[in-house]
DNA sequence: GCCGTTTTCGGCCCGACTGTTTTCAGTCG
């Protein structure tokens, strides 16, 4: 049984909770922290770099130690210190510190003084009221434990929001803050700004003189169900839809560094700390300071101006070499939603889309492209009404007479092609021949075992029609996970055959992922960014594929939708 | 447990809010 990224992380954050809850010291701590998170942010499988001899002590954060740690799991399966652990505590303490404010001090007083193992026996004791007379802990205290036992029993764990999801909510709340007077700046920070593919809450940063009225106005805004906390410069809330908005209030002379702590993440900021903090710099959300002298603050320019760095784009503030590339001068130049000429991947009402290709086209014109590919899904798909070749070859004639009659942008006759379980692809030679690119993709017998469904993959790349691969992973955000193939294994095969992996820039899908996208770069693989829009307003979902794309390090030169339809022919074009 | 342009020891990012206390620990972001 192949050992994977995650199940190394989860070992790692285990062994950091139960010596959290035992007290051990918290730069240890920290250290199985960092390594899980080293681990499962890794493009790479670690076990393959464990049975490849590599020196794993080379990760950041991952030393000789815990090299030795990681080798075990891969070797065995498990980690001895790990079962240890769990043998000397008690290791189900864990699940309580999954509540709230519960964190492992107080977790360990209340096993310690209450006998207390389980969110159950939690209840009991708060229930009969022993808990407020634990030192440290009162009346308020005990009512809140009530309160989130509750919410764990309905099943209302925090739940990540997709980013198109978390828009809905985030645009209405910064208009409703804006209608302040006196507010300067407001802007949402956090791992929205990022471009995260999900998101667990809500920063909102605005600059103004007095808070007083800001957090008046923030606490009693209408879709507001519970006031976690007000203070002068901070207050959160839950909304009913059960997100977390956090706001801070900041002078405008700390705009600059306040955007850049709230927009985090935090790894990033601790690393642009810890080089302040070399240079005799503090930097905190109020500013950069020597000594009690503020020499920097009011942007994001100024604040890595002074740890001697260029400014670092959002969506590569995840502490994964972003840093180092920016000392060396070498950060990308990130590719922008104004680059992208054409779309490569829609439905019409030929199959499960709406929209007819005269208005798919029409939509496009008006988004500036210079062309866009009709890809109807191919007869596998009966679901989606799939097209035969006979039903393709009309699309193909339909293609040819619109492209006569609407000028200014060009239509592409495509097909997004089933790949069978055998690998064979769902339509003949003779018919893809006509196409201008053929797009594939897996929608059935997506519970192969890995190898056989890598083997699958690449054998349909053969085929020489074979052009882009369509949501390569197939994971649905937060309700499907990617089907199992070696996707490292899948980019090499595409980059000898000369075809290609998209990102699907459909809010659920963001496939692939920006993790992905960067090892796609690193291989010198281009990646075209496509909507898969079934509807004319579904091609506006560009701009999630490029937040994608960004994320993964891509600049304009990696996308392959940034040529024109000639340039981009010839890069398709298999020898 | 990691790490090094103060390099093999002695550090490890920084601040706000809450509840319970009476000066602060715990937790969170």
């Amino acid at each position: 049984m192949a050992v994977h990224n995650r199940d190394i992380a989860e070992i790692f954050n285990e062994i950091a909770d139960i010596l959290d809850i035992e007290g051990e010291n918290r730069f240890r701590i920290r250290s199985y922290r960092n390594a899980a998170r080293t681990v499962s942010e890794l493009s790479g499988s670690v076990s393959e770099m464990v049975e490849g001899g590599e020196d794993l002590s080379e990760l950041p954060g991952i030393g000789k130690d815990l090299a030795g740690k990681i080798r075990e799991i891969v070797e065995t399966g498990s980690l001895q210190q790990l079962e240890k652990l769990r043998k000397e505590t008690s290791p189900e303490l864990r699940d309580l510190m999954s509540i709230g404010f519960l964190g492992p001090k107080r977790v360990k007083q209340l096993h310690e003084e209450l006998g207390i193992n389980t969110p159950k026996e939690l209840e009991e004791a708060a229930r009969q009221g022993k808990v407020r007379e634990i030192k440290g802990f009162g009346k308020k205290t005990e009512q809140k434990i009530l309160r989130d036992v509750e919410k764990i029993k309905d099943g209302a764990r925090e739940r990540r929001f997709l980013w198109s999801e978390m828009e809905e909510y985030a645009e209405p709340l910064v208009a409703y803050l804006k209608e302040i007077e006196d507010i300067e700046k407001t802007t949402v920070a956090g791992s929205y700004r990022r471009r995260k593919e999900t998101v667990g809450d809500l920063d909102i940063l605005v600059t103004c003189e007095d808070s007083a009225p800001v957090m008046e106005r923030f606490t009693t805004y209408d879709e507001v169900q519970e006031v976690i906390s007000k203070g002068a410069t901070r207050s959160s809330v839950r909304l009913r839809s059960g997100i977390q908005v956090d706001l801070r209030v900041v002078a405008d002379q700390s705009y600059g560094a306040a955007m850049h702590y709230f927009t985090g993440s935090k790894a990033h900021n601790v690393a642009v700390r810890r080089i302040g903090q070399k240079n005799k710099l503090k930097i905190n959300e109020y500013g950069v300071f020597r000594g009690k002298k503020r020499v920097a603050g009011a942007t994001e320019e100024e604040v890595y101006e002074q740890v001697g760095l260029p400014y670092i784009e959002p969506e590569l503030r995840e502490n994964r070499g972003e840093i180092e590339a920016a000392r060396e001068g070498k950060l990308p130049e990130l590719v922008r939603l104004e680059d992208i000429r054409g779309d490569l991947q829609m439905h019409t009402t030929a199959s499960d889309g709406k929209f007819s290709i005269r208005e798919m086209a029409e939509a496009a014109k008006e988004l500036g492209y210079g062309y866009l590919a009709i890809t109807d899904h191919s007869k596998r798909v009966t679901m989606a009404k799939g097209l035969d070749a006979k039903r393709l070859g009309e699309q193909i004639r339909e293609i040819e007479k619109l492209n006569e009659t609407i000028k200014g942008i060009r239509i592409l006759a495509s097909c997004e092609v089933d790949i069978l379980a055998d690998g064979s692809l769902d339509l003949e030679d003779e018919i893809l021949d006509e196409l201008d690119l053929v797009i594939c993709s897996v929608h059935y017998n997506t519970n192969l075992p890995e190898k056989k469904q890598t083997e699958r993959i690449i054998r349909a790349m053969d085929n020489p029609h074979f052009n882009i691969m369509a949501h390569p992973t197939g994971r649905l955000l937060g309700s499907r996970e990617p089907y199992a193939f070696d996707l490292e294994r899948v980019m090499k095969a595409a980059r000898e055959r000369g075809c290609f992996l998209e990102i699907n820039a459909d809010p659920e899908r963001l496939d692939l992922s920006d993790v992905h996208c960067k090892m796609a770069k690193e291989m010198g693989l281009k990646i075209p960014i496509s909507t898969d829009a079934h509807s004319t307003g579904g091609l506006d979902h560009m701009h999630l594929g490029v937040a994608q794309a960004r994320r993964g390090w891509l600049t304009a030169e990696d996308v392959l939708n940034t040529r024109s339809w000639g340039e981009l022919k010839k890069l398709l074009k298999r020898s």
